[in-house]
DNA sequence: GACTGCAATGTGATATTATTTCATTTGCAT
DNA sequence: ATGCAAATGAAATAATATCACATTGCAGTC
């Protein structure tokens, strides 16, 4: 179970996509129902760009690639929808790179995920990082500072990118 | 021992920051020595303006502070210095905000540290981090992930800014 | 259907943050 | 003094993000 879910977490190149695309649209439109927001055409045609891949992309990377489908959008309707999705929870940002990237994979609270970043590959995932944030609370107590927003971002190599030589099938 | 660390961590307004900047400049001199860098009149400057304070500030707000005093720069010119000051490790960057702050107070290593930022008055500071980075290790390591720069900030409210009826000077 | 109110989107301009490229200067070891 | 490498200067431009205001679209009401 531990190498399956790791496996999740950072998907092969090869994987196919379309489930996992199709699964963070279904999740967001259940995210906006929930909290009473709507899911418009625009905002859910960005979603799509952002999770398309499991990568973190800039609101520019997006627009660009609408344009090259013929629509052609204004940044700022671009930061709009990004920030619609972001309030719904259905996206996030990483901070270290000004990018976003879709949720996969469905939790809770936003705050409590620890974003892992690849260098090599670019692969962005979120892990459970309830602990960390415990401890974090604990810290800024001593500090007597009274946290609002946790940013927990972890840039570095994942399982694909340590074995350049071993082939992707071979794991399992 | 404790309110008196938390005292340093976020001074009040209106310490006496002459001696807090000194030192940096002090520490600085060193880490630059120790790591055979030379902490050039332009670094040196830059780094001056960033621990004017200790807020984060904006590579052209250096830029303007500077303007003000009559030294115009290049934008290129203030992100090369700034580029210096954290390879040095002398000052760090705050990445929910881009924009850098001064190390106020000595620590080895800048990855192991966890950064409150106040979102009211815009303070920063820096507290050990230790038992958070060894967890977010365990983190890693669980999805099979190499971490190699590790980014944890939290925002939030400073001790001053949660009582902003408090006099200042009652803490004791 | 027409009216109203508000959220969403469009449009154009602009602000903010950061880098590329190439020329020049400076520090310093020969 | 000469030559090399690091540092800085200068101009342009790229990349990221927001402002201000106009228009559209949609839900509830008459």
């Amino acid at each position: 179970m531990t190498a399956n879910s790791a496996t999740k977490l950072f998907p092969t190149p090869g994987h196919n996509h379309v489930g996992c695309l199709d699964a963070a649209v279904h999740r967001a439109e259940r995210a906006y129902e929930a909290k009473g927001l709507k899911l418009t055409r625009l905002r859910r045609k960005i979603l799509e760009e952002i999770a398309a891949s499991h990568h973190a992309v800039g609101a520019y990377d997006i627009l660009d690639s609408l344009a090259r489908k013929g629509d052609r959008l204004a940044p700022i309707s671009v930061y709009r929808a990004i920030d619609s999705l972001l309030a719904a929870g259905v996206v996030h940002r990483l901070e270290s790179r000004n990018a976003f990237f879709a949720c996969h994979g469905s939790h809770s609270e936003a705050s409590r995920q620890v974003i892992l970043a690849c260098e090599t590959c670019g692969l962005v995932a979120e892990v459970d990082g309830e602990a960390i944030f415990k401890t974090l609370a604990g810290a800024a107590e001593t500090a007597q500072f009274k946290p609002r927003r946790q940013v927990v971002e972890v840039t570095g190599l994942c399982r694909h990118c340590q074995q350049p030589s071993e082939p992707e099938g071979s794991a399992h």
